[in-house]
DNA sequence: ATTTAGCAAACAGTATAAGAGAGTGCTAAC
DNA sequence: GTTAGCACTCTCTTATACTGTTTGCTAAAT
């Protein structure tokens, strides 16, 4: 990597960037001077800016307006130049408390946190669930609900993933149903969702057990087949609009709209989400990187999180307040990490590190 | 009520409007004939224009352009002129088939129902849940979880409401907690859900009971109000952006972004509905007459759907195919209506009927 | 009493031109 | 390596003219 950039031209990056990311207009070399009281001439500073264009950190809009950092720059601001502005103790304190409101079920956790990183970022805010490859069955909890009806709760080392209603052929009595809880937890406890959901699921087991219990079982997979179709959570769109409006007001709708299509198809984006991500772990920062039509100028900074390889992110303006975020995003990161693990039954909490 | 109007301006003043549902732009004398096939000049139908405008039916955005229907108009159209267009079979199929997947959370009987209001009339669908005041609860669920902790599942006469975790001071047996569970569905079965939040959370009951129960109680209370808060489910509110653009297109970002902030204050606008509806039942239409910053060129259709008095409802644009969100509003809260009520336990349904 | 033809007037929308202002690139001097 | 000065470029704004659509009005026709 080239962190090599003669000093002072680290500096009129830096300023050029900043003041681009807070005022979202072309910088010229008089506002650098006034704002940073340089001891050099503009056309000192003119001359430095001539050298970042030429090394493409920054560009013109037209010939002779101020220059715009160009993606390498933004690039080499957050690898290089970035301050981390931490959150204040109010925002801390916002998420503690969001999180404070125990949360049985995953899926509330899910978008209480997606809400938590668009609402104080300001930008998009978006969680992955936990795989379900590495999310471990606890137990399913049985309950008689009406003579052949049967609640049937799932839950797993990270909470309530799902419930639904078991329709029975014959009546069944509590103590055949409390039998059949036995036995599903002693088989099934400590087995990942997706292999639960296999098992459940294939045809194999069918004479194994008694009709009640196959009858259960069969619900189990096919709640957590649809909850596999739940992959994304999003929170915060519309704190684009106001960013968006002030930033390009001409093509502000139709850059919405093509953020608004390219996340559409969630499959596609949460793939993409990890093909750009590849094996690396922490915080990436994609700028207009990620490879879906609509989302060139957007940038997306990502963390995953344990226990089970989620990955939650931010999605803004490819101006966006990047220290901001990334620091929004640890600190969520951390917290529900937290969260996670404490909820975690201790049995599975090995089996829950990778 | 005047619909008295001579049939031939009825029949303008239904082309205009029909017109400018479809293709958003001023509507001209020249227009009418080509489309209509009158057989009178096109001074003839500038003559009734001018009646029509005199009247408050149509207006010229500028001098010499096209008719724009007015709101009292479309009031006008939608109270004499309109016809219904029924759902396809394939749509009327999607709704059934979405509510096939039994939903044993209201919640999610909500979303559901939002989303499909969203989806088929393509503007923005929306529903308020039905009044805790009229719901009663059926019976609570409690199933031990770990030493001290016990799993605590509301269901109400139309589905699970809420589950929570009960953290006791004690250990406590499984034949303890079937005890707890009785004692409290004996007291409360029947009860409406804000009646039940009062009484568990008032501490008159102190002495009554013993900890555990008044434990039970309490989080039961907390869970009911903490629910009370969640009024208001949207879906679509993106379909928005396309038909703003291409209608008013500089003006389209505000708009949405006036719409935004208008619904932001769930609370609000959920008492402008109510306020706006009056003791009507059925169909309401309000051609921007919610009385909302930012809803001004709005209009809102609702629908209220029994048991238990909620009210869902589509917002559009002003010129929103009323005819077609009308016809969906309905189908779609008949159908939810039979959903709700089918999923009723019999000695509750009388309750039910108001 | 309606309806119609014909015509002047109104105005959006587009295109073009001119002037102001901001900022750069370059050159020559420091 | 840095600076002052100046010509040049390009946006943004304002003014002007032109085109095309649609209306309102008047006078004649039915």
């Amino acid at each position: 990597m080239d962190k090599t950039l003669p000093e002072r031209q680290r500096l009129i990056l830096k300023e050029i960037v900043d003041r681009y990311i807070r005022f979202r207009e072309p910088v010229s070399s008089r506002m650098i001077l006034d704002d940073y009281g340089l001891s050099v001439s503009s056309a000192t500073v003119r001359n430095d800016m001539n050298d970042l264009e030429e090394a493409g950190y920054i560009e013109k809009p037209y010939a002779s307006s101020g220059r715009v950092p160009t993606k390498k720059g933004y690039r080499f601001f957050v690898d290089w130049l970035i301050d981390l502005s931490e959150l204040t103790k109010k925002e801390r304190l916002e998420v503690v408390e969001a999180y404070q409101v125990r949360c049985l079920e995953v899926g509330e956790t899910m978008r209480q946190t997606a809400f938590l990183l668009g609402n104080i970022t300001e930008y998009v805010g978006f969680i992955i669930p936990p795989r379900p490859a590495e999310t471990r069955l606890d137990r399913v909890v049985l309950v008689k609900m009406g003579p052949r009806t049967v609640l049937l709760v799932i839950v797993s080392d990270i909470g309530i993933v799902e419930h639904g209603l078991v329709t029975l052929d014959d009546d069944i009595s509590q103590a055949d149903v409390d039998r059949i809880t036995e036995i599903i937890n002693t088989e099934l406890h400590g087995v990942s969702l997706d292999a639960v959901r296999d098992l459940t699921l294939q045809d194999g087991s069918d004479g194994w057990y008694e009709r009640p219990v196959r009858q259960a079982l069969l619900v189990l997979g096919r709640l957590l087949e649809r909850r596999s179709g739940k992959r994304l959570y999003f929170e915060g769109i519309l704190n684009l609009v106001s960013d968006l409006q002030k930033s390009v007001p001409d093509r502000a709708m139709d850059r919405f709209a093509g953020l608004i299509r390219a996340v559409q198809d969630e499959e596609g984006f949460v793939e993409e989400i990890y093909r750009e991500r590849g094996e690396r772990s922490g915080l990436v920062i994609s700028i207009g990187e990620v490879q879906r039509e609509g989302m060139e100028d957007f940038s997306v900074i990502t963390s995953d999180y344990r226990p089970h390889g989620g990955v939650m992110g931010v999605i803004g303006p490819i101006w966006m307040n990047y220290g901001r975020a990334m620091s929004a995003l640890s600190y969520i990161a951390n917290r529900l990490e937290t969260i996670l693990v404490s909820s975690c039954p201790r049995d599975l909490i090995e089996g829950a590190e990778i």
